[in-house]
RNA sequence: GGGCGCUUAGCUCAGCUGGUAGAGCGCUUCGUUUACACCGAAGAUGCCGGGGGUUCGAGUCCCUCAGCGCCCA
């Protein structure tokens, strides 16, 4: 089979990646078989649910490592025998979409406005624009979507570019969008499941709410930061003209407090609970109450409750049944009228009149006047800082706002679906084993249901309308939904089942949902979309549940967990049997690497300089879940897998150089030996990647296959050139292996390799195991012995600053007597005329003499 | 404040179920060896974060403290 022609003058990998990906694509290399894994059933398909990566940003050097770890375990399992099932999605749908959309093409989406089939935006790839909705142009709902769908397939074009380059082994016919009509109907479909079985419902509720954006916002979009702020000392007035000094951080809400609470326990304040107290300049009666939130040590120890300053005064508000004050509106303004009005005194009425429409950053600069003027405001304000929650992705912090909104239920307030979700963590098989408690941590701690419903543009509509009553109003109680068969449905265009498109917005008519899904109610399905869980039942029953997710650490509350509970939800069932978890990329000072710090590198231009390869070799060395440190300056490790690749290259080249031989019947002890110890490396690579440890597979792999170089190579050589069997089959069978060994990690240098003596794909060829041997004897310890008499007579000429090709005239060697049966290789190798062995516990190479000594 | 992880050679990291420290890089010296100069050979380098404990014996198990990082409050 050697064919000569085949194997270049001087092997490089300049000009693998394109050659090969080429290669692949056209023979279908990672096509997922569906006929064939219908034949031989479910256990034979191993399919990845991939994270998609969100379309609007860039890939960095974290999706690398990530989708890396990935596509290793995939490679394998593929040579194991199995039918790969690997799709691979973008995650185009949401706000990062919309907020690059509106910074690349400089508008801004404003529904109100009728679609403009000529529109052409004002700009294009102004990326580095203000930002600023003043200067952006108010387009129709429809345009601005339609530019979302332009940029972001642009944007999908780039991304898989790169992971061809990198050489993940997706099966690129499997692609999908999470804004696409599949992905649509998916997302549709399992909300109006959840819909009928009471899982989806909507309800009137204080809601975190960002200012910026115009949108609520969930719970695992939370971030908090701390925060300047001052503690104002504000008394609060008795009937018996007493007063109450409390502390707050937002004096602005005054109008909107409905209490004061102190800790039940608090002595000071407890012959106050049950009596009112009125509030400063607005003078509203109002009650003081016990609950065992209130921090006895913080501030003065009794707290006033407003309709909402943060999440404590939701608790607080439900949980002590207090009225609804809210004075904040979703522009984060003072509303013009506050419903606690008529309880206020005609100064209060003239001090609310004044704030309202400010900020609430001007509106507490005000109030804080007012306080001082009217002698409430104790001392100067307290300056501290403190943690305030922000959405993760805005710069003011949030507000809380009363809207109705809709919810999925995720075990916050049952019990029940609680410990299913912690079973389903318990029976997903977490690598590394001690990520499972970070979702353990999160399912333990949610506060409430899962917000989904977002007041945006782009994203997967509610499919939902109400019906209008006799006044126009909506019945929000009775929403009407499509059937299945319509999906996927867009209610602010689509009519209403029932209804004709003039009724819209008529008495008696109907209205649609203007909501659209939070971007992760609809990535919560991947295992859905990506298997055809609506359009292709068969496929579906055939990769669900999935073997493997693999993803980073930072989505495993988000992403990983809102999976699960669909699942769950909709199947019974855990999405998958494993979860791979990877670190993160830290900068050598082991801060992790963002933007805003500049420590980001590209991907792109690392595969450019250095190989995909070596690359990911670089993220191969890590094991799952731990962070790896990388400086662009110098990517040692990538420079190391680069050796590597270049070695393998050679290495094989210079093993074919000696032609095939007949069968040797049975292998020289050296032979026999080296190959004895590649089966143990076999057994304990295979046995790595099956726990999911392709850090250690590789170690192992690439420790021997420097052995093999460096000693067995050189040991061997001499009978290689005079065309030995033993040696020449050896030599062959090693590469031969380790070639499949090294594949998942270095798919594009071994495969130039086997190419060059096979006709079909390495990554189609089948993981070895010991039966491709030719030896079934355990090591007997040969190999390491000749390598260490080896060390010494070449330390023995190093020390006589002699070539290593200086002949020796000869030399004694210690050691065990299994030496004897590889004395002929080492003398050969040595250029050793006389060679003595003697018995002796230790390897020990002495009474060298050298042919001609080096002049002094 | 709670949880998790990490702390081993100058650097990056291995060290599985306990038996007196390993790799690569870097460094020093040497070598124009016909697979490889994107090379090869040899060499030096460690109170395994601190302190207790269990044990005949502890990077390895337990406790505790400290530092770093992440997650959740």
């Amino acid at each position: 089979m050697n064919d000569a022609a085949r194997i270049p003058e001087k092997p490089a990998l300049e000009g693998l990646e394109p050659k090969w990906r080429e290669a692949w694509e056209h023979e279908g290399t990672y096509r997922f078989d569906r006929d064939a894994a219908l034949a031989a059933g479910k256990s034979a398909v191993f399919s990845v649910d991939t994270p998609p990566p969100t379309a609007s940003g860039s890939l960095h050097i974290g999706h690398v490592f990530s989708y890396t770890h990935m596509d290793l375990m995939a490679r394998y399992q593929r040579m194991r025998g199995k039918h790969l099932f690997f799709p691979m999605g973008w995650d185009d749908n949401g706000l990062p979409t919309e907020r690059r959309v509106q910074n690349y093409y400089g508008v801004r989406c404003d529904p109100t406005l009728p679609y403009d089939p000529d529109f052409t935006p004002p700009q294009e790839g102004g990326e580095g624009t203000s930002g600023k909705a003043a200067d952006q142009l108010p387009i129709s709902r429809r345009n601005f979507v339609e530019l979302c769908e332009r940029l972001t397939a642009e944007d999908e074009v780039q991304f898989e570019e790169l992971w061809r380059t990198l050489g993940l082994s997706v099966d690129w016919s499997l692609t999908y969008r999470t804004i696409g009509d599949e992905a649509q109907r998916v997302a549709q479909r399992a909300f109006l499941r959840n819909l009928a079985r009471g899982e989806a419902y909507q309800a009137d509720a204080p809601t975190l709410w960002d200012v910026t954006f115009r949108t609520a916002v969930a719970q695992a979009e939370l971030e908090d930061k701390e925060q300047p702020a001052a503690y104002h000392r504000v008394s609060f007035h008795r009937p018996d003209g007493g007063t109450i000094e409390i502390e707050t951080t937002r004096p602005e809400l005054l109008p909107a407090c409905v209490a004061l609470v102190a800790h039940p326990d608090d002595e000071r304040y407890r012959p106050l609970f049950g009596t009112t107290v009125t509030t400063p300049i607005f003078g509203v009666e109002v009650p003081v109450v016990a609950h065992h939130l209130a921090q006895q040590d913080k501030g003065s120890g009794i707290a006033m409750i407003c309709t909402f300053g943060d999440v404590t005064d939701v608790v607080w508000w439900r949980e002590l049944d207090l009225p609804n004050r809210a004075i904040i509106g979703f522009d984060g303004r003072i509303l013009p009228e506050s419903p606690a009005e008529g309880l206020f005194t005609d100064a209060g009425r003239a001090a609310y009149a004044e704030l309202a429409g400010k900020t609430v950053f001007s509106a507490k600069a005000r109030i804080v006047e007012l306080l001082a003027e009217s002698g409430d405001l104790i001392g100067e304000p307290r300056k501290i800082v403190h943690p305030v929650k922000f959405f993760e992705k805005g710069d003011k912090p949030l507000e809380i706002v009363s809207t109705r909104q809709w919810y999925i239920t995720n075990g916050a307030r049952d019990e029940r679906l609680r410990e299913e979700l912690l079973a389903s963590g318990r029976e997903l098989q977490f690598h590394p084993e001690f990520m499972r408690v970070r979702y353990e941590n999160w399912v333990g701690g949610l506060t409430g249901d899962w917000l989904i419903s977002r007041q945006r543009f782009f994203g997967v509509p509610i499919p939902v309308w109400y019906p209008l009553d006799p006044e126009g109003e909506p019945i929000r109680e009775q929403p009407i939904v499509p059937d299945e068969a319509s999906l996927p449905v867009d209610p602010s265009s689509d009519a209403a089942p029932g209804y004709e498109e003039s009724q819209r917005g008529v008495p008696g008519g109907f209205v649609g949902e203007l909501d659209i899904m939070d971007t992760w109610a609809t990535s919560s399905l991947t295992p859905q979309i990506a298997g055809g869980w609506v359009d292709d039942p068969e496929l579906f029953d055939l990769v669900f549940p999935y073997a493997l997710r693999s993803q980073g650490q930072d989505i495993i509350r988000t992403w990983l967990f809102s999976t699960v509970l669909r699942a769950r939800l909709e199947h019974g069932e855990t999405p998958w049997a494993h979860a791979g978890i990877s670190g993160f990329i830290v900068d050598p000072d082991r801060k992790k690497m963002s933007k805003s710090k500049g420590n980001v590198v590209t991907p792109q231009g690392l595969l450019d300089e250095h190989g995909s390869d070596a690359v990911r070799y670089w993220a191969a060395s890590s094991k799952l879940g731990t962070d790896a440190a990388f400086d662009p300056q110098n990517p040692k490790t990538i420079k190391i897998g680069r050796r590597l690749a270049i070695k393998v290259l050679n290495a094989a080249k210079f093993v074919y150089s000696f032609p095939e031989v007949e069968d040797p019947h049975g292998f020289a002890p050296l032979d026999a030996d080296m190959l004895a110890e590649l089966g143990r490396v076999i057994e304990e690579a295979t046995r790595a990647y099956e726990a999911y440890d392709h850090a250690r597979a590789l170690e192992v792999t690439e420790q021997f296959f420097w052995t093999f170089c460096d000693d067995y190579l050189e040991l061997v050589k001499e009978r290689a050139y005079a065309g030995d069997a033993s040696a020449v089959t050896a030599l062959w069978t090693a590469i031969d292996v380790l070639l499949r060994l090294l594949a998942p990690v270095l798919p594009f240098a071994t495969e130039e390799v086997w190419r060059w003596t096979y006709d079909g794909s390495v990554h189609a060829a089948s993981w070895p195991t010991v039966l491709d041997l030719g030896v079934t004897e355990e090591p007997r310890g040969l190999l390491p012995a000749v390598s260490t008499a080896l060390v010494g007579i070449r330390r023995a000429k190093t020390d006589a600053k002699a070539s290593q090709k200086t002949p020796m005239l000869s030399a004694t060697l210690a050691g065990p007597a299994i030496l004897a049966e590889a004395l002929d290789d080492l003398r050969a190798v040595g250029r050793i005329e006389r060679l003595d062995l003697v018995a002796g516990d230790e390897v020990l190479v002495s009474d060298v003499v050298l042919a001609e000594l080096p002049e002094a």
